[in-house]
DNA sequence: AATCCGGGGAC
DNA sequence: GTCCCAGGATT
């Protein structure tokens, strides 16, 4: 426990490291409650670098609240197409709308309205709350909580909820009252530049000098690793059509069915339910197999399918390794299939899709004779 | 309380 | 290869 006169130094030395070294990121240099917003969606569970480019080009095609509204939720998941989670652009969505019909199109202040928008917790609604208005609320994100797991020498895994509650009653304690979203933002920044998670930068800590774990001796003992569950194995096959012209073709994002447990092979959550390759789960004979499935699907008289092997590809999402096989299929036109688009192979900027099928693309470039195909990859 | 959802950079 | 990231929804 610290006094209150060391809590008030702790604040002082803390916001004072941040207005000094923080980093001069995109949405610090706005209030705006709806940028802010923005930003702290795209950053759940995703890293600063890879959300930069995404927040830019997000914000320049929906300014504001409406224009997310109103958008068409393929081109709002088409801006998202990457990022990865994608439940997150279409609550945002949603989110924008709520925002529209209950609040005449202006972000809410009042803590209630803003935990009852889709997509917006205890961590993002405090964060928006103290960034944006300025309000007292504590954010508590995995950087928190390791922060602070270190400054008190917490044992044990800190998703426990009961340790989590003890984490947000630290977290509250230590809050700057007089500059929340200050605060907050230098708890967060501490722990992504100098309290990191393997090797701390105690040296470099302005707060070093109150934290029990560095007392210990042993600071990267704070936090306890977490288990993770066991990966399985997946292999899927996938049909990369290719016209002269250098089309593909694209099944349409499969609909909402009602399956209560997705089997881990379930093709529609594996594509993010996203535009995708035609692909199949496959056990034996791969090529046959993908065979099989593409004449039931196509239109019939398609005539005979020449199936040439790409280059495997390994993707990896959460708890399953993936290996895809892709066959490059020749084809004069591309087959109509309802629903299904013809598309640029190397372009898929038009339609939102996962990274998986986007590697998936890029193999096929890569492995294609047409000269020009491999000159325009590389820049 | 557990599980799931993407993806990749840092180590 | 492993870890985990400015978490939330669902069961």
């Amino acid at each position: 426990m610290l006094t209150t006169a060391e809590i008030k130094t702790l604040r002082k030395l803390l916001l004072a490291w941040f207005r000094q070294f923080q980093r001069d990121l995109p949405w610090r240099r706005t209030k705006d409650p709806y940028a802010v917003w923005i930003s702290e969606i795209m950053l759940q569970q995703t890293r600063v670098a890879a959300v930069i480019p995404y927040y830019e080009r997000f914000l320049s095609r929906f300014p504001n609240g409406r224009a997310l509204a109103e958008a068409p939720q393929e081109e709002v998941l088409r801006l998202w197409s990457g990022l990865g989670y994608y439940s997150r652009a279409r609550n945002l969505q949603k989110a924008a709308q709520q925002i529209l019909a209950q609040h005449g199109g202006q972000f809410p202040q009042a803590k209630d309205d803003v935990m009852a928008l889709a997509g917006i917790g205890p961590y993002t609604g405090a964060a928006i709350l103290s960034i944006a208005f300025g309000a007292k609320h504590a954010a508590l994100d995995g950087n928190v909580a390791r922060v602070l797991a270190r400054l008190g020498a917490v044992r044990g895994d800190l998703r426990e909820s009961l340790r989590w509650q003890l984490l947000q009653r630290s977290a509250v304690e230590l809050l700057d009252p007089k500059s929340p979203g200050d605060w907050n933002q230098a708890m967060m920044e501490l722990g992504a530049m100098v309290c990191t998670p393997r090797t701390p930068q105690c040296l470099l800590c302005p707060v070093a000098k109150f934290c029990r774990a560095r007392q210990s001796g042993e600071p990267e003992a704070f936090p306890e690793k977490r288990k993770k569950r066991d990966a399985v194995q997946i292999v899927l096959a996938a049909a990369v059509f290719s016209t002269p012209r250098g089309q593909t073709l694209l099944m349409p994002p499969p609909g909402n069915k009602k399956v209560n447990k997705p089997a881990a092979d379930d093709i529609d959550t594996l594509v993010s339910r996203l535009w995708h390759f035609p692909t199949i789960s496959v056990r034996n004979d791969v090529s046959a197999e993908l065979r099989d499935y593409l004449l039931d699907s196509l239109p019939a008289g398609n005539g005979k399918l020449h199936l040439e092997p790409l280059p495997r590809i390994r993707h990896a999402v959460t708890y399953r390794n993936i290996t895809v096989l892709p066959f490059r299929i020749p084809a004069a036109k591309i087959p109509r299939i309802p629903g299904a688009r013809s598309i640029p192979l190397r372009d898929f900027s038009a339609l939102p899709v996962s990274n998986l099928t986007r590697k998936i693309a890029r193999a096929a470039l890569l492995q294609s004779t047409e000269p020009a195909a491999k000159l325009a990859l590389k820049p």
